[in-house]
RNA sequence: GGGCCGUUAGCUCAACAGGUAGAGCAACUGACUCUUAAUCAGUAGGUUGAAGGUUCGAGUCCUUCACGGCUCACCA
């Protein structure tokens, strides 16, 4: 039936209902338990006891299924996405009450007043005395039985989703409940949480493109942070030594399954530790916060079991390539033969690459998808590392990990650059970088080497991207899986 | 940005080799006082994503465009 119609239709109904003299838009409805409290409590009750108890309820929630059968119905009613039957009785409801059951349409809001019985199949249920209308849904939901699959319609109007899709419900909890773990765990371990600038005069923190507004009043140019880094370890040099904020971060980049404009991330700085303390506290907080989370301390990805278990297995970037790339230490040491490789992966590289990219490039092609088991890789290239501190025995390679999970990058973290010289050094070296034509290349940021020049303590740092943790925890394929409102291209209209 | 695939009723999907666009659910009318994907009888619902083209004839073939998915490239 053409669109139109079916709105009609409700609304037609909805002028039914007015003309009885309901409120079809009231403003509250005081029920007794949530569905779910219902179902907890009296779902084992045996028939008898339950007829003998008389239990009088008051719930509400959404109508998702009618049966009618002449002067009797039987409904079912969802809220806090537990599902209750409700049994409507021409005889045991007022005439007005059966009237407003016959104007009611699926995705209607109703409360009902009644008491609880068990059908002859044994399904708890209630059995109506009054009725009440709670609001009205003018437009239809999506079919019950196939629900709703259209990839497109479930982005962008994720409210059919979640309505239709357990799967989709369950995912946001999980999110929820994997934040609050977060949270908890650095609370109880001494951190602080803090709030950053979104808006950002020089962005910093990350290689990556900005996305860039104006603001008026002050006549300047602002960036949408593409990371929180460099303010939270402006707090360290203030004194707050141990900071955490989970919050948006904003790429200017491409879209893909793994890469959202805005996406979360969680980001922590620890004053007098290291990466290796890094490393050790992640493995306690991914253990405690899966288990918290999930319940359990093991996870499945792409039909794997992950343990998140510590110890997680450690190896250097060089030697990751070394074992799965199965390239040689002489290799690893020549542009030209990686080159080759490179080539013979038919890579798109170009020829003035520089080594430490190159090594990063084919990491990514030969190693990432092995890293299936908890895996931090350690002591990357300084040059793609320009606020991480440099190995006392090696100035070519800084102290920084990242750990992969099933395959993909979950965390990057490093001992923090704490010489203001040398971070200006490096700056400058990225200010070359983005000359050349680089346009991901870190800004110079003044005020943060003035910072610095105040004295920053040794500190570790971690970044953890909470979406592509989400869907680790939740077996997506997809980070739109794991936003709510995933950026799409606009589309006029409504419903499309 | 490139490649591949998709877009048909409110939802989920059909439609041979180019020959009158169909089903289930939802909706509407009627029957039915323990159903649960209720059942039964009937009714209505379409600019086949958009615009052009080929053809006697286009959902189907061609071109362009829009949107989406996957993938490659780019990118932490």
């Amino acid at each position: 039936m053409e669109r139109s119609t079916l709105i009609n239709q409700r609304k037609a109904k909805l002028e039914k209902l007015r003309s009885l003299g309901v409120e079809v838009y009231p403003r509250r409805f005081a029920q007794s338990h949530p569905i779910e409290e219902v179902i907890d409590r009296y779902s084992q009750l045996p028939a008898e006891e339950l007829e003998k108890k008389a239990i009088k309820v008051q719930l509400c929630g959404r109508v998702v299924s009618m049966r009618g059968h002449g002067k009797v119905a039987f409904a079912h009613i969802v809220n806090g996405g537990s599902k209750l039957q409700v049994y409507i009785r021409q005889d045991k409801v007022s005439p007005r009450d059966y009237e407003i059951y016959t104007l009611l349409d699926l995705g209607d809001f109703i409360g009902v007043e009644g008491t609880l019985f068990r059908t002859r199949t044994g399904e708890l249920t209630v059995l109506v005395g009054n009725l009440h209308f709670l609001a009205k849904a003018l437009r239809p939901l999506p079919e019950k039985w196939h629900g709703l699959t259209d990839v497109e319609l479930r982005y962008r109007q994720r409210y059919l989703d979640l309505l239709a899709n357990p799967r989709t419900r369950h995912i946001f909890y999980l999110r929820s409940r994997i934040i609050k773990a977060f949270r908890e765990f650095l609370d109880e371990e001494g951190y602080l949480e803090v709030e950053t600038p979104m808006m950002q005069p020089i962005p910093g923190g990350a290689t990556a493109r900005p996305f860039k507004t104006f603001h008026n009043a002050l006549s300047i140019d602002l960036y949408l942070r593409i990371a929180p880094e460099l303010y939270l370890k402006r707090l360290v040099v203030g004194g707050l030594e141990k900071v955490y904020e989970i919050n948006r971060n904003f790429r200017n980049e491409g879209i893909s399954t793994m890469h959202n404009p805005e996406f979360t991330m969680l980001e922590f700085y620890e004053s007098y530790s290291d990466y290796n303390d890094m490393m050790d506290l992640t493995e306690r907080m991914l253990l405690a916060v899966a288990e918290k989370a999930l319940g359990e301390s093991r996870i499945s990805y792409n039909g794997r079991r992950i343990s998140l278990s510590p110890p997680f297995r450690r190896i250097t970037l060089r030697d990751s390539l070394i074992k799965w790339g199965e390239l040689s230490p002489e290799q690893l040491n020549s542009k030209e033969e990686l080159l080759k490789i490179a080539h013979g992966l038919s890579l798109q590289v170009e020829d003035n690459i520089s080594l430490p990219k190159l090594m990063n490039r084919l990491f990514e092609e030969l190693v990432q998808s092995n890293l299936i088991e908890p895996t931090f890789i350690t002591d990357y290239p300084i040059e793609i590392s320009p606020l991480a501190k440099q190995k006392r025995e090696d100035p070519a390679i800084v102290e920084r990990f990242e750990l992969f999970i099933g395959g993909l990058e979950i965390a990057n973290a490093f001992s923090e650059l704490n010489d203001p010289v040398e971070q200006r050094r490096r700056f400058e070296h990225q200010l070359e970088e983005r000359a050349k034509g680089d346009a991901e290349a870190h800004w110079m940021d003044e005020d943060y080497v003035n910072a610095l020049e105040h004295g920053l303590p040794p500190t570790g740092g971690e970044g953890i991207g909470i979406d592509r943790l989400v869907m680790l925890f939740t077996d997506s394929k997809s980070i739109r899986e794991v936003i709510l409102f995933p950026q799409l291209r606009p589309r006029g209209g409504a419903g499309a």
